[in-house]
DNA sequence: TAATAAATATGTACTTACGACACATTAATT
DNA sequence: AATTAATGTGTCGTAAGTACATATTTATTA
């Protein structure tokens, strides 16, 4: 930096630090996604802004000046959900300036994917609901953009990483595997090149077992082989909060 | 005052301000990328703190609360090298607690794709220097860090998205693009299955011309097709800011 | 008990992408 | 005119992707 643009930064944060500077608040935005009844679903709220009367929002929470990013979405995780032990991913941050009614507001995006069904999961009320993306239109804030942007990425990852099995039981079969990609995908599959392509990944065990609640011929069950669960570093959530 | 009590007196602000519990800065950081003597290079900048005497670090700035993160990218691009209409892409947040001596200090990592012959550029002063991004070894901060996310994105954008021209000038010869493409990515390509993969991806045009001032049997210039051109949202820049 | 229905499980042929590799051509240099 | 060094193309074998058909197994129904 030269002196002179020293100068002028020095004379602009005396001038507008407390004012303006350190007057944008970050917060972290969660994008939720489950699976269930063959459907890709994302957990919501309603909106408390009277800006957003009637619209849902996703799940999110300002950070906190001694929680690191990815703290602060295991913190809401954990708030809203009860779970811990959840896949977790940043996605990007959303800064328009009047992305927020109130005021300054950067965000920083994450998605994360969760087994509806897990023992451990309870919602933290009951304005918090499971919504299936594909039937989502309009959502407080630029919500439905993160929303969006979040899902490409979930299509794009998909495709290369083993990380859907966090949406899926511990068990499973090919068929329910198929139907969860088509509905990340939002297409239909050919069953055949399906599991040509799964078996060639090597991804999974075939554990001896088979499908006892179908009403016709049941399929063989299948794990994701241990080695590849995707272990989120367990964040400590501050001491006193559940 | 001299230049040292004015960094001390920005550093000093600058430490005052981030005591306050609620109050996180936010920044963003971008990583030039550059291309020139068959390297890939990034603008850096010595770091003007004390904890990081003798490194270099990205260019940077905070986040002014009236402009959008892409707006201030662009903003350091300009008020850096001059020019104006580059190609910017996010790539992430970065947020660790201790990331940054003086406080609570929030990043939003872009990169940045420029020729770095064009006519048009011109550095901001002469503590600003384009460094071989494989000589590299440590940045201020999280910096290296950030460089290496960034330049991991920029490998898997090339082989997708006509990005790179960014880095070349108008005209170029399918040897340099090869070149470019083995700096990027650091491994060496075949030339044949090289120029037939272009070729597939029907990105360019020959414009009839021939390279002029090579030492052996000069090769066809081509440009990219203009429709392929990615023009950023060229963002209008705050009044009075040069 | 036997026939039927519905889903599982698997294989083949065709096309397309990828990688290793060789030879003729052109322009500058000697 | 010969030499050198890089440009410019083509082929072949392998791997992956896509379209597509048949046999098998279990639950259900008559």
């Amino acid at each position: 930096m030269t002196e002179r643009e020293l100068r002028l930064k020095t004379a602009e944060i005396e001038k507008i630090s407390h004012i303006d500077y350190f007057n944008i608040a970050i917060s972290v935005d969660c994008v939720i996604f489950g699976y269930d009844d063959k459907e890709l679903k994302v957990l919501l709220i309603k909106s408390d802004l009277e800006e957003f009367a009637g619209l849902f929002s996703l799940l999110g929470d300002l950070i906190r000046p001694d929680e690191d990013l990815e703290t602060a979405s295991y913190r809401i995780l954990k708030e809203r959900t009860g779970l811990d032990d959840v896949y977790l991913e940043q996605v990007q941050a959303f800064g328009s300036i009047k992305r927020h009614p109130s005021g300054r507001v950067i965000t920083i995006a994450y998605y994360s994917l969760i087994d509806i069904k897990h023992h451990k999961m309870q919602l933290s009320h009951n304005e918090l609901n499971w919504h299936p993306v594909n039937e989502l239109k309009k959502l407080a804030f630029d919500h439905k953009l993160i929303l969006d942007t979040c899902l490409l990425r979930l299509q794009q990852r998909v495709l290369e990483t083993p990380i859907v099995f966090n949406l899926l039981p511990e068990k499973f079969s090919l068929r329910e595997l198929q139907e969860l990609y088509e509905a990340i995908l939002g297409i239909g599959l050919d069953r055949r090149n399906f599991r040509k392509k799964i078996s060639i990944k090597d991804w999974l065990i075939d554990i001896g077992e088979i499908e006892n609640d179908v009403p016709h011929r049941p399929g063989k069950l299948y794990k994701l082989k241990p080695e590849l669960k995707i272990k989120p570093a367990r964040r400590k959530l501050q001491p006193g909060k559940s």
